[in-house]
DNA sequence: GACGGACATTGACGCTTGTCAATGTCCCAG
DNA sequence: CTGGGACATTGACAAGCGTCAATGTCCGTC
């Protein structure tokens, strides 16, 4: 019947309380993970990744809210809401300037998903 | 009514045809970002993120599934489905030894995605 | 102060997603 | 070939998500 029969992985269990969000190098506790998710969700979607990508590209490093609608071709109330939720995610930061409202990255924010992969 | 007084950016609208699934550095068209997104979304789970782990973790670099639900703390057709979902974005791949069946991570997958972020 | 323009918020709608119980499939041991 | 164990698949359900039209709020200009 073959129980467990396998020689066991030493699977290193869900482990003691983390301080950073550590990358994929160690095993991952529940929480840990539930944080890094929401900050990756943030960024998985295609308009999402667009607007980092326009802002990115940007030449003075900041893109006005008004300056997006037209090559993501979407409402503006749904641009809105995306940047809403890239602020909040903490990977871009907002500026009222007038009745205007420019957009930029937050470089360390970013680097901290990056440094997820290493 | 300030119509259009403000200095445009010059947006660099939704590029050309790109080959390569590229990184933030540049504008990105709706195509690239879909593809971009889906794999982004594979990842961004709270217990895709624990597989990941636990497989980078493992003494073997590969890890039997019967060894994920304990840790994970979910039941076992979940489990099957999150390493599926893993699969099918070939983050992670699949080798059927005997009755078990064996994960290990696709290093070049991963990197392309650390890629995005550089 | 009144108008208009730039964004945000609300409400509603369909679609996707994460989860599990139940069931199916395949492989090995007897 | 029969029984049981390891995974996968199916079906169902609640919750979350992306989108837009309509509306609200705030600011600058006349």
């Amino acid at each position: 019947m073959a129980t467990k029969a396998r020689r066991r992985q030493t699977l290193p269990l869900v482990s003691g309380p983390e301080c950073c969000p550590s990358g994929l190098s160690e095993p991952m506790n529940r929480e840990s993970a539930e944080g890094l998710a929401r900050l990756l969700k943030a960024i998985a979607d295609p308009a999402r990744l667009q607007l980092l990508a326009l802002i990115r590209a940007s030449d003075a490093g900041e893109v006005c809210a008004c300056d997006f609608t037209e090559p993501l071709g979407l409402s503006q109330p749904t641009v809105s809401h995306h940047l809403k939720i890239l602020t909040e995610a903490g990977l871009i930061s907002r500026e009222q300037r007038g009745t205007w409202a420019w957009f930029s990255l937050v470089p360390e924010r970013i680097a901290e998903v990056a440094a997820v992969f290493g």
